[in-house]
DNA sequence: CGGACTGTACCGATCGGTCGGTATACTACG
DNA sequence: CGTAGTATACCGACCGATCGGTACAGTCCG
């Protein structure tokens, strides 16, 4: 495994990057093939050596992205404190978009642009990663930790966590230790009782 | 003035109506004028006799909902109790999104189609807006109802509301009044000092 | 040699936008 | 009155450019 390594798995990790950034910076339909492959410094024909099509390209970063954050969260399901799950759940979530704010930009503002089974197939994955979100909630109500579920609550509170991807900058003054830390206080106090 | 008026000002709110509607839909880029005509059920000609530029489009309604809200919070400012002048923005903010979720939509996310000189123009628009907020903020905070003005507490907050334009449904069993009072309630918790 | 990798020339389709021309209604003038 | 003139609204054919994707020949290396 040499630095210079050009075999098909390394070449397309990089392709796949260049794409994810290209895709948040600009979005999926503004941005054309040959654009990407100014990005990549490769032809026409290289590029399409590594990989199918450009739907294929959204369609890896949108899938991979969701479920790396569903692996994580079923990591998190095994904390039984709903206060403390919460707080793994944010950790985890602002750390992901902290190191991986293009493909998560891509993974949240683009699945629109998937076609009809494959957008599907995401929001699915979508749905269950709030999936998770929701049973804590639920489960912190049950216990009497939390304020009775609310489904706004639990809007709100994904809100601010999501809507970070559009506003944080990796080489900003805020990392995203502080960030997850004053988020899961937020977070805390918007489902307190009373 | 009979309802079937064609004069130009109503043809041309109709296409811009049917614009926002689609550009929120699938996004700017995705959506072709030859679609866009169809849904107006007009043809090219006529089209192009009512508006200049596709990008003209995009710029009108981008800029008159940020206007419109800025507006809205002018009126906001009047009010002293850091508190209440909150919750006024909040409501304003819900009740326009809930009325006008489509050009909202792309008030909010397809700023970055614009052309340079004019995302620039939109986006100070979008930050005096933030600044509202975070005056009341700072306003609330310097009074001592509030926590020390913190920038990730206002980028949470705003979060829980402008994302609401993701999720909310005009025909959904939540409406704009009470989101946007358990949102305010939200939002007051997240700022109060302890 | 053989196969992985690459650049280039090229494909049909579609893009945003323009063109000349038509139908209609209102106004001006003899 | 009739009719010529003007403005508005509209159509569909068409424009050059660019789209995503393919064909193919050449290169490099084990």
């Amino acid at each position: 495994m040499s630095v210079d390594t050009k075999d098909d798995r390394s070449q397309r990790a990089r392709i796949v990057k260049a794409a994810a950034r290209l895709f948040a910076e600009r979005g999926y339909h503004a941005v054309g093939m040959t654009e990407l492959q100014n990005a990549v410094q490769l032809g026409r024909g290289a590029l399409y050596h590594h990989i199918r099509s450009k739907d294929d390209l959204l369609y890896d970063i949108a899938r991979e992205y969701i479920t790396d954050l569903n692996e994580l969260a079923v990591t998190a399901e095994q904390e039984t404190d709903p206060r403390r799950r919460i707080c793994i759940l944010g950790h985890h979530l602002i750390s992901m978009i902290a190191s991986h704010q293009a493909e998560l930009t891509v993974c949240f503002r683009e699945v629109q642009s998937l076609t009809d089974t494959r957008r599907a197939e995401v929001l699915a994955l979508h749905t269950r990663y709030e999936r998770v979100w929701k049973d804590a909630f639920i489960a912190g109500a049950e216990q009497g930790l939390f304020r009775p579920y609310d489904p706004v609550v639990l809007k709100g509170v994904l809100g601010m966590y999501f809507y970070s991807y559009l506003w944080m900058r990796p080489d900003g003054s805020l990392g995203a230790e502080t960030i997850s830390e004053r988020f899961n206080e937020m977070a805390l106090r918007m489902l307190a009782i009373g």
